[in-house]
DNA sequence: ACGGCGACCTGAACGGTGTTCAGGTTAACC
DNA sequence: GGTTAACCTGAACACCGTTCAGGTCGCCGT
């Protein structure tokens, strides 16, 4: 036997072929097809294709994190955004995948964090949801937007959620 | 020879497969089966299936449509994004449907109207073209939202478009 | 009455997809 | 050295969209 591979392996090699051939090429055959291997050994690393789909999200989602600094609630909101949109726009595909990891359940940590950082900023319960969906929402929806556009559309989100904290 | 179809009577079953079963039972293979006709027949009405999910959202966006009567600028917006969220809640999955149809060039209806709205109420090329993709987001969005939601995020965008003409 | 023509469909195939399963090999650890 | 767990094979199952050559039907004009 010549070549093994952990599920980090596995991710790594998917984010490439994201890179290079789109998410329409990110079948479970060809994936094995490149790794040298059968279709039936990913399934020892992952339950599903949307397992993988998922962890890959998850890895694009970890490259586009900056260094963690403690920031106001309202910085943070914005760094969250920032880094979401860079993490959709650094690779291929990466937007439609990351949106669709999202709505099949995964990839559920921007939000958290954007959670999060209302209710250090006073938010109750369900101003913080609303309000991190919405920014989600504006995310997910201006990735293609040019940058003033984009920033000028999330400046408004947050001047209308710090007018209400 | 039995029984033979026309374009718009495979539409139809198509809207009540999808009624009956989702999206994701709406193949080519079934949707032939269940006319007990074979696959490649549908070839015949359609030259793809994505002609055919087009055909079938159109037909969706025709049933939601409500008389038509003159009314202002705004109210006809208004109107526009009401058919449009009635016609994605109306069916199963109709939601999806409609997304992945518009982002594939098709059922572009809706925001054509927007458009013409606009312009009618003075906007320029540019504010038309920005404004009826901005309601067309919000509508898409906020489809599982609850009616007050809706309404209520409907209005903030029509008060913002309101101000600037 | 008949020929043609176009609408509609057949039957079979091509090349792809995700997934499952019983069993085989390999590397690490005691 | 033997056991155990990680990793993989090979083959199959049940789907998918699409193409193609050819067949059949009803209508329409001559």
């Amino acid at each position: 036997m010549k070549v093994r591979y952990r599920r980090t392996d596995v991710v790594a090699h998917a984010v490439d072929t994201l890179d290079a051939h789109g998410l329409a090429a990110l079948s479970m055959r060809r994936l094995a097809a490149d790794l040298g291997v059968q279709p039936a050994a990913l399934y020892h690393h992952f339950t599903d294709k949307q397992a993988l789909l998922s962890a890959v999200a998850e890895e694009l989602l970890d490259r586009g994190r900056r260094a963690t600094e403690v920031v106001p609630w309202d910085a943070e909101l914005h760094l969250v955004c920032v880094e979401l949109r860079d993490a959709m726009t650094a690779h291929r595909d990466a937007a439609a995948l990351i949106a669709a990891v999202y709505d099949a359940g995964g990839a559920r940590e921007p939000e958290r964090r954007m959670t999060d950082a209302l209710l250090r900023g006073g938010a109750d319960d369900e101003l913080a949801r609303v309000g991190a969906r919405t920014l989600l929402r504006h995310v997910f929806a201006a990735v293609g937007d040019d940058p003033e556009a984009f920033a000028l559309g999330l400046s408004l989100v947050l001047d209308g959620l710090r007018a209400r904290l």
